[in-house]
DNA sequence: TTTTGTTTTCAAAAGAAATTGAAAATTGTG
DNA sequence: CACAATTTTCAATTTCTTTTGAAAACAAAA
């Protein structure tokens, strides 16, 4: 069998790309967006976007405006150039950790803050027992995890791939 | 401020755990029957889950029968009784175990193989070089994710939460 | 200021995903 | 077997999300 010609593997990675972030509840365009980004050689346009995914102007401006808020895309202007150029943070590591920081402020936090409000509810009868334990108990859960991920947020790249998971095996 | 009524909180934890779900892709209503039969002293049946959640047949069905699929809950029978009764896996390591699993299994894995298949792709030109370049890194990424799930999998709950978070810190 | 190139916005349309509910299938019981 | 209780299925519907594209806003140059 022959090697895969690179445009096919392009296309596959973008596509897996899409598909995986839609299947972890992320826009399945911004994560072509950003699969097309990782790749290119060069900073891209908006439309060089649009013209790669086909997509429509607006979709591509937001899409990439979102990926410039969680930190994976940079903003790149070339002097005496009006267009605007766009590149994808490539270095893995700080990738997985502005994913990391931008879910659990959007999604882990507001858990927390529930869970730890319905922790405090009146405990009177066996009903409301059972049910403090169920939620001290995935509270305390939550709040390892938390802190795990802050930990890992603010290990570098090196301390993940050699010590933490040397220590794995 | 006085103490909140456990229905008060119980409704807030469902919404809760529903809306956290959606944002992981999670289907809303599968993670809102999890929360319902999380926090219920007794197992439940198909019209208690229907009742309390105020959705179908149909939907109920679709969504124990996912929960006990992913192993986060269990199918419960009554002797003299007809009626199939749920309960969820009440330890949270057990848990977040099985969601590790099988979305390792759905989603991740899925990635990995494509990565494999395209790090191979011919490199006779400084596009295809970059291009491998930056999928070999993702993969070497991903890789080191897979065996730090596999083996937080294989470890049990006292290990994760003494072992592990302590040396986080 | 006016023109021109570029980005942003957002209401409407298209598309995707979840839900319903009634019919069909299944399973235990007399 | 026939009956009754229960679960499962799935086409039609509803609901939610994403995308489009044209108009508005903006910003640099003339």
């Amino acid at each position: 069998m022959g090697a895969m010609k690179v445009q096919e593997a392009k296309a596959r990675f973008i596509e897996s790309w899409g598909k995986m972030a839609s299947d972890w509840g992320i826009n399945r365009t911004m994560a072509q967006v950003h699969a097309l980004l990782l790749i290119a050689p060069e900073p891209l346009t908006a439309d060089q976007i649009m013209e790669e995914l086909d997509i429509s102007r607006g979709n591509a401006n937001m899409n990439v405006r979102a990926l410039v808020d969680w930190g994976l895309v940079h903003k790149k202007l070339r002097n005496g150039e009006r267009k605007e150029y766009f590149c994808a943070e490539k270095d893995m590591w700080t990738v997985v950790r502005q994913i990391i920081i931008n879910r659990k402020r959007r999604e882990l936090d507001p858990m927390l803050k529930v869970l730890d409000e319905i922790a405090g509810v009146e405990e009177n009868c066996p009903e409301s027992t059972h049910f403090c334990e169920v939620v001290r108990d995935i509270r305390k859960f939550s709040c390892k995890a938390n802190q795990t991920l802050d930990a890992l947020v603010k290990a570098d790249s090196n301390w993940f791939t050699n010590t933490f998971l040397t220590m794995m095996r």
